[in-house]
RNA sequence: GGCCCCAUCAUCUAAUGGUUAGGAUUCAUGGUUUUCAUCCAUGCCAUAGGAGUUCAAAUCUCCUUGGGGUCACCA
């Protein structure tokens, strides 16, 4: 059974980036019919955030995916870490460092003036005197000195490190006891059954690191995945700098969760030309060995377009529900359908559907100057008092094509065309020169308001 | 700086060593539409550079250049 891990530091908010990992994982897990489980990794009690581990769970349950079993909080299970530790001390794979921080600083500028790679120079590896006063020591995993590291890794193929270059005896534990990302990483992901490991590619390096840890207690390595990273429009890492990069954001924003989902598989994944994608395919089709091998720019653009496509595919009754989210009610509405079949085509947005939606609904109480002009050139005044009778011969029915009907009526008793109408109603119904069909308009505001808007602009001075 | 990773249109990405290098988004133009949008059609735009291997290279090798990541008692 394959069982995959998302374990995110609860020091921010979960970004776009994060959220892809997760989709990654959790679509490879269940695809397999494997497990999903959730671990935070708040090992630093002086870097903790509570809300933020919060902030993650309500961001999976507004992307409809739910993690396995409970959530593990790396804080709980200290106990467990420092049963390791002292086995390895035990073992005299590791040991205790006496080094001050301090001296630990003083090692390194000699190191950076020498131009020598900076490292612990491992000078309590073998050390049985009496240790100094004064010095809590940290506990050093003992790192091989030489040899080749290689990581046999999903996406990148074979990475091959060298251990002289890049390893020392590193802390696992510190002064305090407490353990260290590189420890705790290795055997929770062990002892949590994890086998195939998907994260970030920022990580390929700290990958040696828990492979000697690994080696160390004798565990089994998992299968490693290094996804590449997603960069800003700079080409940099993403960041919680980088503005409006909380998921939740993108609710707000008026997104859908379908969209983004779309947005973020195919974003350093693909299948073919395949743009589109259900959960159900997502499921069927996503294989890690298909992730692109390097970074990508995010960039919203397609996300508009995808956000726009499931919107205007979203059931209407779907729709009103979304919409709930941005102050729209519209279950007492008698003319529901029309309306959402009026503004589901032209809007990117659930938060522009919502726009839109209040424009037809409220009279306007302004009218867009230039467009006053141009409507109301000539008998335009006339065309709309002639068309104003008209609508009591749609007291009965009240659909779109009743009122193109009259529409019609109109301009062939005015003898003019249907911009002459289209126009200057236009302007009374909405106040400015876009929009719906105005039968449509119509028939959602009914004949009580049209009459009013038409009697409103009436009395407006035209601007010349 | 050391180590590691990466390199196809502006962006997301296809292409068993043999394609006129394909699709999508954006943009432009035209059609549909009373308007706007949708939709449809068309167009513009790419293999970073240089060697090599091969009958044949976007694809394999090397070098250069460029970009990114990482080097903690952070995760």
């Amino acid at each position: 059974m394959i069982v995959t891990r998302f374990a995110p530091s609860p020091t921010g908010y979960l970004h776009i980036g994060g959220l892809r990992t997760a989709l990654f994982s959790y679509l490879w897990a269940k695809k397999n019919n494997g497990k999903f489980v959730l671990r935070i990794e708040d090992t630093d009690a002086s870097r903790n955030d509570e809300a933020a581990a919060l902030a993650i769970v309500d961001a999976f349950a507004w992307m409809g995916f739910k993690h396995d079993g409970e959530i593990t909080y790396q804080s709980n299970r200290m106990d467990i870490y420092k049963k390791y530790i002292n086995q390895l001390l035990d073992e005299g794979k590791a040991y205790k460092c006496y080094m001050s921080r301090e001296e630990l600083d003083a090692l390194r500028e000699t190191q950076m003036a020498n131009k020598e790679r900076t490292r612990y120079d491992n000078s309590y590896r073998d050390f049985t005197g009496t240790p100094p006063e004064g010095v809590e020591p940290v506990i050093r995993i003992k790192a091989p000195e030489s040899g080749a590291i290689i990581i046999d890794d999903g996406i990148k193929g074979q990475v091959v490190f060298q251990a002289e270059d890049i390893l020392d005896d590193f802390v696992i534990a510190r002064s305090d006891m407490s353990p260290t990302y590189n420890f705790v990483v290795a055997v929770d992901d062990h002892l949590m059954g994890i086998n195939e490991v998907i994260r970030g590619d920022d990580h390929l390096s700290n990958t040696p690191k828990q492979m000697v840890v690994y080696e160390a207690l004798g565990f089994t390595l998992p299968k490693f995945y290094h996804v590449p990273m997603i960069h800003n429009s700079e080409g940099k890492k993403l960041s919680k700098r980088d503005g409006a990069t909380d998921v939740m954001a993108y609710k707000e924003m008026g997104y859908t969760p379908e969209a983004l989902m779309n947005f973020l598989v195919r974003l350093g994944w693909s299948h073919g030309d395949q743009e589109i994608f259900s959960m159900q395919e997502m499921l069927t089709l996503f294989d890690p060995k298909d992730i692109n091998k390097s970074a990508s720019i995010y960039n919203t653009e397609k996300l508009d377009w995808l956000n726009a496509h499931y919107l205007k595919n979203m059931p209407n009754e779907e729709l009103a529900q979304q919409l709930e989210n941005y102050d729209i009610v519209l279950t007492s509405h008698d003319k529901k359908e029309i309306l959402l079949d009026a503004v589901k085509e032209r809007a990117k947005t659930l938060k522009e559907m919502a726009t839109l939606i209040k424009e037809i609904l409220a009279t306007p109480e302004s009218y867009d100057e230039k467009g006053l002009k141009k409507a109301f050139k000539g008998n335009a005044d006339e065309v709309l008092k002639s068309f104003a009778p008209n609508l009591e011969t749609v007291k009965e029915l009240h659909l779109p094509s009743d009122y193109h009907t009259i529409m019609e009526k109109t301009i062939t008793d005015m003898e003019v065309g249907f911009g002459k109408i289209g126009q200057p109603l236009r302007m009374a119904l909405l106040g400015k020169m876009s929009g719906p069909g105005l039968d449509s308009v119509m028939a959602i505001i009914g004949n009580d308001e049209t009459l009013n808007r038409i009697e409103s602009i009436l009395e407006v001075t035209i601007p010349s």
